[in-house]
DNA sequence: TTATTTTTCAAACGAGTGTTTTAATCAGGT
DNA sequence: ACCTGATTAAAACACTCGTTTGAAAAATAA
């Protein structure tokens, strides 16, 4: 274990670079001159370039799903000790402030956090099975809070709400990405903490709109 | 101009091709075989394989976005004449209601619009530009008639709920695709008439909910 | 018919891809 | 010192990519 440097160059290079040039438009030859180490680094520290993404993808997120679901459990404890339904507001807030958070401790976070809200739709399978079997347990354990909040709301309707939802999501994930905002018509924007806030009420509103 | 058929047939293949494997991971090996048509076809009737991309999303594009245009000048002048605002649901719905009538109307359309859907937050500059280029001025004119039905709201906030719109509904037409299927969770699903009228109703709330 | 243009076809080109190989270099243990 | 395993380095491998070429075939015009 005599470098654990080049590990880390490379999840960090990786990381950046997948989110704005998108996995298969980032070369091996690019990444590792831009990351310093030598082309062969990344087949023989992770096997493959595929491999790679699961770490890039399981460095960050494994870690942030963990801070969500521990939110969300600690809305539906109080809601059963209360002997009452969970607030959507609520569980929206315990899956969105963690992500919050996490974008301001760490530097490359908003680049991954661009990733990840790519992933959704990529129509590389590569990278969107590897989001989806990282990302699926949690998100299906939300939706399942979510029904609960929402009880009197037909299944198929909540289904189509959970669907918008992770579209609006998935869009301000990926606005994070400087790549992103190439094209984007908004000059100035929210801050972050504001545009979590918006959404927040946003969200609030459609989930409980009327069917 | 012997062969319309060439032409004709690789535009629908690419269409096909596009939308369910993405742009960089259809190979012309792969689309010409597909398509019955020789290698070459593709750069020859086309120049390049870029072109037959903004090709394939012109044709569709266009017409599309002229029905959008037409429905939303319709309740723009509707509400000039009665002197009052524009209703939100109104907007919303002229500009949905010619993308359910296209779905239903041509065979390939679904594709056509889960590739649009795509192309929103496509990582790729090709699949972007292209679609920016394509969509952007009505697209604009859509969001100055949402500002007119929305006076009140505060210019951010206005901004960010649009990215919310806008992440809903590329995530609904991106479903219209087999291929964003293959991980969905969701088992049986409405169809588009009522999709579509479910998403009206999640974008109004959304839209309208107090700042 | 002949002449001319348009379209198809197989083959090859040059560049780029992820990966593997083989030797060199480095570290730590004995 | 020597040996051993981990890491780095340069080069090559086998393959796919979009595109181009030049001749054959088909369609159109005179």
């Amino acid at each position: 274990m005599a470098s654990p440097d080049t590990k880390k160059l490379l999840l960090d290079c990786a990381e950046k670079l997948f989110a704005q040039e998108g996995f298969h438009h980032t070369s091996m030859r690019i990444l590792t001159v831009q990351a310093g180490v030598n082309l062969a680094a990344v087949n023989y520290h992770f096997g493959s370039k595929e491999n790679l993404l699961y770490a890039v993808i399981e460095r960050r997120l494994i870690p942030l799903n963990h801070k969500r679901r521990e939110a969300l459990e600690q809305v539906m404890q109080k809601a059963a000790a209360n002997k009452i339904r969970p607030a959507v507001i609520d569980l929206l807030y315990a899956f969105l402030q963690p992500t919050l958070k996490f974008l301001r401790a760490s530097e490359g976070a908003k680049n991954f956090i661009s990733l990840i809200g790519r992933s959704w739709n990529d129509p590389d399978q590569t990278v969107h099975n590897c989001f989806i079997n990282l990302a699926m347990p949690l998100f299906q354990y939300f939706a399942g809070c979510l029904r609960q909040a929402l009880p009197d709301l037909d299944e198929l309707i909540f289904q189509a709400r959970l669907q918008f939802l992770v579209g609006s999501m998935s869009a301000v994930m990926c606005d994070n990405s400087s790549a992103c905002k190439r094209s984007s018509f908004i000059s100035v924007a929210l801050d972050e903490e504001e545009k979590m806030n918006q959404l927040l009420k946003f969200l609030q509103a459609g989930l409980e709109a009327p069917q």
